[in-house]
DNA sequence: ATGAAAGCGCTAACAG
DNA sequence: CTGTTAGCGCTTTCAT
């Protein structure tokens, strides 16, 4: 068994409490015996056991992380920034994948609630409803979906929507096609209602189709129907699907960009790599799992009655290789 | 303040020892107390706090989960199993990521240790040395790194690197390179051992280049050695060198396949997107991932004195576009 | 089958 | 500045 508290008292030839402060509140004690309680923890390779600690305090110094799923290249750099954000504030991070099902999402967030400080649910697939009562037990920050009273991470895929039909525009395109993403997602909504917009203020046809899975697969499926819908340009749901429309594309000998354009959005490090290279909308995913964060930790710390915060991040059009003008 | 075992026994009427029983030893309770017990705990949504619980018996029900990197696309599939795997188990995992650097590794091993029932290392970046005495404090499960008294994953990547050698051998190719990994790496150990003692018995040449990072931009810069070193075929540390690799053989106006052959390793899902598609070494890592939570939590189990287990996964070499006989 | 009591490792008043 | 005391929520002997 690893060394306790005792251990360090006992060698250090003070009462536990002193260990105690000596590492909480170190500046309420004495910097000589601080020294020695310190140096014997050294020896003895103490480590406080955060469980413990938190059942005394109440903060597990632990958050949760919900993702839909983590194979999707969305979320692997979203994940690898909230940790190291969180590591650096001190906090661990549970991940929990919920396979796209909003049962195991509840579950997940039921079982984890207990061990965590506050819960990060990105690009949710519960009900506004069902979050809000399982909100009711810890913080939540929600990225990627509006919640009533909750701290939210935003990314203006609006924005980027209506940027990447404009560039479609300027380009001489002026059929142009959504292909949606699954229907519980608000990026899909949010993409659908800019692209709408957008195209009445530009004088261009826009058809809708979907919704889609959100993969590869959704995309090469998707391909029988953007070519039926007789359109020279195309904004994919996200990077993945255009990949896979691009390769649906391909099969049938429709050939990106010359032939018909696709913008994707994402950013994903395989879009910059795939030939062509595919023009898209960059979602700040870094930075929004920082973001998630620390409004999470600064919830955790305001306790219940502060306000939600809502952060909207910026989003861009990167012109890569996979639009042109149509022929 | 959610419900504690207390309310719940206020609630039934019973001694809180009784509510205990009724969750963890439920054969010892009557079955009427046992449903009434039930009932009110689930009318007050009582959870039994896992941390308090750890207090007690020791176990945490919680796992650690130390990878490289999360971005890079071999993890997420192996992350995800894991995971999925151990919460079937009742187990939740902490993912941590060391960015690479072995000083940051060991500092997340120490903090997660007094908060997990085991960790498990993926392709640790840390000296054996070092992840021995690390290891005298919780069980480890090392993946693809055979580290002496420890429970070991190991994927064979040597017989699929002798595959790969041996492809491109029956093609036609005399003079081959490895583009390795980084220095640190077992995986890239195992293939530099294997590759040369193909390339000794099939009497060609094999020329090692590295070491490298294992990332895009690792290929991405190897392929000016790689032209230099005048060889016809290359295995690549993994997929993404080899997609790297293929971008620059690609801006130096060399094609592959047809002017040259690339041979990847992992099979990450990007590989079967771009073109060429990607001939490749198929690593099962959802199946090592499971495996391990398995390793781990069997000795978990045992304690200390179980004799480590060592499960070596096949992989096996999955032939698309990169690869083509020499011109 | 159930209750009583002790204690896991730690923190947080409260004294002194 | 440091020691004492009382728990945090739960499990686990030991009685009954």
């Amino acid at each position: 068994m690893a060394a306790t508290i005792r251990d360090v008292a006992q060698a250090s030839g003070v009462h536990v409490s002193t260990v105690s402060r000596a590492f909480s509140a170190p500046h309420l004690v004495n910097a000589a015996t601080r020294n020695r309680v310190l140096a014997a923890a050294e020896d003895l390779g103490y480590r406080p056991n955060r469980a413990a600690r938190a059942l005394t305090t109440g903060r597990t110094h632990n958050i949760g992380l919900i993702v839909a799923d983590i194979s999707n290249p969305f979320f692997p750099p979203l994940i690898k920034a909230a940790q190291a954000h969180a590591r650096r504030r001190d906090y661990h991070v549970f991940v929990a994948d919920t396979d796209e099902d909003p049962l195991v999402e509840e579950e997940l967030i039921q079982t984890l609630t207990k061990q965590v400080d506050g819960v990060l649910l990105c690009s949710p697939r519960l009900s506004n409803r069902a979050i809000e009562r399982l909100g009711a037990d810890v913080p939540f920050v929600v990225v990627n979906r509006k919640v009533r009273g909750m701290s939210t991470v935003l990314m203006d895929v609006g924005h980027g929507a209506r940027l990447a039909v404009e560039h479609l525009v300027s380009l001489g395109h002026r059929r142009v096609a959504l292909v949606a993403g699954p229907s519980g997602s608000w990026t899909s909504g949010e993409m659908r209602d800019a692209a709408t917009a957008t195209a009445r203020e530009s004088g261009v046809e826009l058809v809708i189709l979907g919704p889609n899975a959100p993969t590869e697969l959704g995309g090469l499926a998707a391909a029988a129907d953007v070519l039926q819908a007789g359109v020279t340009g195309v904004l994919a749901y996200n990077d993945l699907v255009a990949i896979g429309l691009i390769e649906g594309l391909y099969e049938r000998g429709v050939r990106v960009p010359s032939d018909l354009s696709v913008i994707g959005v994402d950013d994903i490090v395989s879009g910059r790599l795939n030939r062509p290279k595919l023009t898209t909308v960059a979602m700040p995913t870094s930075a929004a799992g920082r973001t998630a964060v620390d409004l999470l930790l600064a919830s955790v710390g305001a306790g219940d009655g502060a306000t939600p915060a809502l952060a909207t991040l910026e989003t861009n059009l990167v012109i890569r290789e996979s639009t042109a003008p149509p022929t």
